[in-house]
DNA sequence: TAGGCCATCTGGTCCT
DNA sequence: AGGACCAGATGGCCTA
């Protein structure tokens, strides 16, 4: 918990709140550990989808050497008998020549390591496109940080459309701004930082328009309005 | 130094 | 049979 106090954008916060109570659920809050390297002053969202799909793209590398790699193999783990010796043949290819076994193994191994790094990488662009801060200065998300926090701001999106669709239909209606903003069009609390259609972000139209330029023209009654 | 996170190896299971 | 996916085990690195 404190270490999301420690994050300055509105946006995120909302975010982080309900990630916060997600990953408590599941166990990865532990200690100040699961949170770090979230950011002080994280700048809102710069949410840049241009990065995904990298993880298709890179199935097709061969990044580490077999022969390292089974070399690399540990003592103490399921392949190993207590005398650290390999496992009988039975449970890699049966009749095979011991030869043809570690050929074998080699390629497993190789493959189950592409196949990892085929997941991160494909975390790597859902941690890009995370509204968190990626300076070089900030510690990377951890996977299930990377997941939650994925899963929540989805969950978040979600919300800010529905809410934008409620308010059009409300603005179709005709209806003049200087009335409060029904409790039917602004259901979530937290969203005024976050979306800027609500609450006393809209009320104060003039002004907030300008600070939302896409939004001047389609979104806003007073502004069209305007001569 | 303990705990968290990660990469890697491995055997098992399921699918094609 | 071979590949994909999964979960367990292990050791290394890093941080509080």
């Amino acid at each position: 918990m404190a270490e999301l106090k420690s994050l300055g954008g509105e946006s995120y916060l909302a975010l982080a709140q309900s990630y916060n109570q997600t990953a408590f659920a599941y166990g990865a809050v532990r200690g100040g550990e699961a949170m770090r390297g979230y950011p002080g002053g994280a700048g809102g969202l710069d949410f840049h989808a241009a990065q995904l799909g990298k993880s298709a793209e890179s199935s097709g590398e061969q990044s580490c050497d077999e022969e390292d790699a089974f070399d690399g193999a540990k003592e103490g783990s399921p392949a190993f008998e207590r005398d650290g010796k390999l496992k009988a043949p039975g449970a890699l290819g049966g009749t095979k020549k011991p030869k043809e076994q570690r050929s074998l193994r080699l390629s497993i191994n190789a493959r189950e390591r592409r196949r990892m790094h085929d997941l991160n990488d494909a975390l790597d662009g859902l941690r890009s496109v995370i509204p968190y801060a990626h300076s070089p200065s900030v510690r990377k998300l951890s996977k299930i940080a990377t997941l939650l926090l994925a899963k929540n701001y989805i969950l978040m999106q979600a919300q800010a459309l529905e809410e934008m669709r409620r308010l059009v239909a409300y603005l179709n209606q005709g209806q003049t701004l200087s009335t409060p903003i029904p409790a039917a069009l602004a259901p979530f609390g937290q969203s005024a930082a976050v979306y800027p259609f609500t609450g006393a972000a809209l009320a104060s139209c003039p002004e907030k328009c300008t600070a939302f330029p896409g939004a001047t023209s389609g979104l806003c009654k007073h502004c069209n309005e305007k001569p």
